[in-house]
DNA sequence: CGCTAAGTACGAAGAACTTCGTTGACAATA
DNA sequence: TATTGTCAACGAAGTTCTTCGTACTTAGCG
């Protein structure tokens, strides 16, 4: 009985998690259509990438169908949490302020985002009284 | 004559370069009885691998002393910034709110580094008028 | 001068990642 | 039914990352 949490994606699995959050469940034909715009990798490629998150327990597929169906196995946001918690600790020693500081100086963000990141700290502040 | 920017860190060289970042310009020796403490790696393998580092560009070395002097190439915050540019792109599709606001909601930061959040918002705000 | 300690250099080995060719199964169609 | 196209599976090759053992070099000391 091993529950084996995912590890972390690599670069290229990353892409494909992509195309499956915001497809949703596709089968390795349509995530390498949708993958083709930007990167040119051969459909094994993919075929192959895919079987080996699969063996991770990153993705998940039914194999009712002769095309398989695959669907991310965790939600976009608590792998993008995973992954800013690594990079957190491993290049920031822990500081989030330091992190979002560095941030949001080198990407501005438009208007509207820095006024939902302002309401967020709105909402801690109050939180945190 | 390429430049040959640095390329990204991996993880065990960030653990070195936090080092060099914190002590300034040493030995492999001080970096491999700093490392010590978290991590156990002979001392050949933190050699190598400043080795290797030295062959990217990510450090540089007076070897004038037959102990010879590393130190990081480039400062911190700009690492830090490239390794958060590149998250950015690969999992967060850009979105700097995005990603600054998991960061805020997964670690909650102190009052005292909200506090500096703000202003810095206010800065922005300020310029981008 | 010869020994030892501390240092660098080198290479090999294993793991993880990425890529792609080939093969065999199966389904649709002519 | 015979052919063609689509798919999963597998394996091999090339690269990078990490680790460490071994060999060579040099400074200091008796």
């Amino acid at each position: 009985m091993k529950k084996a949490k995912a590890p972390r994606p690599t670069d290229a699995e990353l892409e494909i998690l992509g195309v499956l959050w915001r497809l949703g469940p596709s089968t390795v034909r349509e995530v390498h259509d949708h993958l083709s715009g930007k990167k040119s990798m051969v459909y094994t490629t993919i075929l192959k990438l895919m079987q080996i998150m699969m063996g991770k327990g990153l993705v998940e597929r039914d194999e009712h169908d002769r095309a398989h169906l695959y669907r991310a196995k965790l939600p976009q946001e608590q792998t993008q949490r995973q992954l800013l918690t690594h990079l957190l600790e491993r290049a920031f020693e822990g500081s989030a302020s330091q992190l979002v500081m560095q941030a949001l100086s080198s990407k501005r963000a438009s208007r509207e985002e820095l006024a939902r990141i302002r309401e967020l700290l709105d909402n801690f502040e109050r939180g945190a009284k």
